[in-house]
DNA sequence: TCATCTTCCTTCGAAATCGAAGATATGGCG
DNA sequence: CGCCATATCTTCGATTTCGAAGGAAGATGA
């Protein structure tokens, strides 16, 4: 399944083909060697032909789709307090979605076994019979070194450090296995729904602050721990220690957590992120200018990426983004202060995969490793 | 010369492979597949077989290079009140480098055909008879669009907006044309002489700030803007406005333009930013003291940047670069503010491709059109 | 000195890929 | 309705690429 069929499959995967021909004009191969290796993927059993799609002023393509047998996903997205987890076909389309209390404090072998169990329990409840599980995922609210899957210096996942996440993991499931970061993932995720963007900043504003990169199509990251823009100093009048040991961190002034904890101070009881949504939907003018200050400061620290990365869009997701005066601040500051050239074009808007982004994402890159490491239905 | 063949030669001018094994390992193909393609290369003049290298405890290899005669190619860097001028084999390598004065303010026909004119110059006395010209390219100080070869919303050359420069650099050559900004010339450039960096930021600090960005070993253009960080706000006691109509920008505390003028404002007489250069090597307090704090406050911008893209590298170029205080300052500010994960191999140093770099990234640039666009010999 | 290992390169039949031509199916237009 | 333009997909011979085997040339070590 490796070279010109793992492409052709993950055209169709990914939802950019649809019939043989467009499958021939994205991948670049000849028409009658797509031809065959399609007719040699339906015959495996990972493709099937279903119907026929709308003319564009000639015969009628035949749409191609993934079979619904061809394997499962098994994906998890770890905040601090909570897991979404999913079961995805290998379109990356998903079958069930459940969120779950989860205190990633327990540390990471509790965690990770409950995890195993967890997505054993979706798959005996909603997997169909006969569709074998392909790959498992998770993303973590951490920095992760790609090649080792480890997590490395994670200022909010105590116990974890330098724990082999993937290969504990990887115990439980025979299979290919995926760790990253969870913005890395979102931004992944996000990606889908904005194809004509080459490059895109998806910003993560929960009860922590992260941004995932994709530069060219393709998630960036760096030595690992590419996308970071919690610990950068903003411009304030106080000061303010952040955990990472310097003064006056974005996190500590815009992250929901920190939001939090002045709202508490204020005596505005709030639990989690999405309270504070709910106050400032509910017109609490603390909240409402607490977040607006805090999308303006974001916005101030974007204006240097923007001008760098020039970007085709920002994307906000995260638990905090449905408050509209935190995009509106971050419209207001970039718009203000950027090169006009760098904003000429740019679109900044909250996004369009929603909270099932990051699974989303887990399924994008897993897809790619079933793809490169399963050969024609044995997995490895 | 297209595909496969074009691969081969992009590998041997780039000295990455120097014999078919290492191409072999290089391209992905089968060696049976590229001893046929480099004895096709070699049958149409563009390679030469060239002796033998030294064994790696087997047979010795053949080295392969470039056939002197396979072609040369004319490049400049168009500086505010000087040009660098060149003609470089294929391979890249320089034959004859010249610097001439050359007012860009007096516009871009004047400025265009007076280049034009000089590569005639160098070829006539310069070019070995019978090696045909395979393309021409210059960098510009201002930003590009790429697509169309116009300088855009330059701020540093008056009367350049939005000329159509590869155009009319085109109607003096029938040949490929290249023309980009200075700053991602030189970080092309750079990029050779550090082959195991696949991210990389270099910052051109001369009499303006520029920057390039190399993201997967590859230039990254944005949407034709990417690596401008001289208009970002800096942390600044006084307030002084920047021709982009901002407060606080960058390159007005941190530019060799801006280090000049307050010289000279202290009765110290300077007029390029060379001459800073040499009155820091001289020990003169004022001097050292200005570029310190520039380092400072590049290197405070560069953390954002660097946190967030997690370079590889940083190589600092620009006639300010021998300035050794602005070096120490800019690693003292990266060091202290970034995250250790971001820092913890990240070599911070002067450019290794010298003042020549901009030409190199040219010459880099530039192969790759003349290899896409002239199949075998004839050049469109 | 001589067998053995490594590396480089070529040879040659097998396999994958291409591309031109044609078969199939549709929309548009007189 | 018949014809043409367009688009999709297949057939089939030509071409390219592969990969296993082997030849060439040198390093290594007993």
């Amino acid at each position: 399944m490796r070279g010109a069929q793992g492409d052709l499959l993950r055209l169709v995967a990914a939802g950019q083909a649809e019939s043989r021909a467009e499958l021939a004009r994205l991948s670049g191969l000849a028409a009658s060697s797509v031809s065959l290796r399609v007719e040699e993927l339906i015959g495996s059993g990972l493709l099937v032909e279903e119907g026929e799609g709308t003319s564009r002023g000639g015969r009628r393509p035949r749409r191609l789709r993934l079979s619904p047998t061809a394997g499962l996903l098994a994906v998890a997205d770890l905040g601090a307090h909570h897991a979404r987890l999913g079961l995805l076909d290998l379109s990356g389309t998903p079958l069930v979605v459940e969120e779950r209390p989860c205190e990633i404090a327990e540390g990471p072998e509790a965690t990770i076994d409950w995890m195993a169990a967890a997505f054993e329990e979706l798959l005996d409840k909603h997997g169909p019979a006969g569709v074998p599980l392909r790959g498992v995922g998770t993303g973590v609210p951490g920095p992760v070194d790609p090649a080792s899957g480890r997590v490395v210096a994670p200022s909010r996942m105590p116990g974890w450090n330098n724990f082999p996440v993937a290969e504990r993991l990887g115990a439980h499931f025979d299979l290919p296995v995926l760790v990253e970061n969870d913005a890395n993932l979102m931004a992944v995720g996000e990606a889908r729904s904005w194809p004509k963007c080459e490059t895109l900043m998806v910003l993560k504003a929960g009860s922590g602050i992260g941004c995932g990169v994709i530069v060219n199509g393709r998630l960036h990251r760096g030595r690992g721990a590419a996308g970071d823009i919690s610990h950068v100093r903003v411009r304030s009048d106080s000061s303010v220690t952040c955990s990472c040991g310097h003064d006056d961190c974005l996190e500590a002034y815009a992250s929901g957590a920190a939001l939090m904890s002045v709202l508490n101070e204020q005596g505005i009881a709030v639990g989690r992120p999405a309270d504070i949504v709910a106050l400032v939907e509910d017109g609490v003018p603390e909240a409402t200018a607490l977040v607006r200050n805090a999308g303006r400061l974001i916005g101030e620290v974007l204006t240097v990426l923007v001008n760098f990365i020039n970007p085709d869009a920002i994307v906000v997701g995260g638990s905090l983004s449905p408050a509209e005066p935190l995009i509106a601040a971050i419209r207001a500051a970039v718009y203000e202060r950027c090169l006009p050239l760098a904003t000429r074009d740019l679109e900044i808007a909250t996004t369009r995969s929603g909270r099932d982004a990051a699974l989303l994402g887990a399924g994008s890159l897993l897809l790619d490793a079933v793809i490169a490491g399963a050969p024609d239905g044995r997995h490895t």
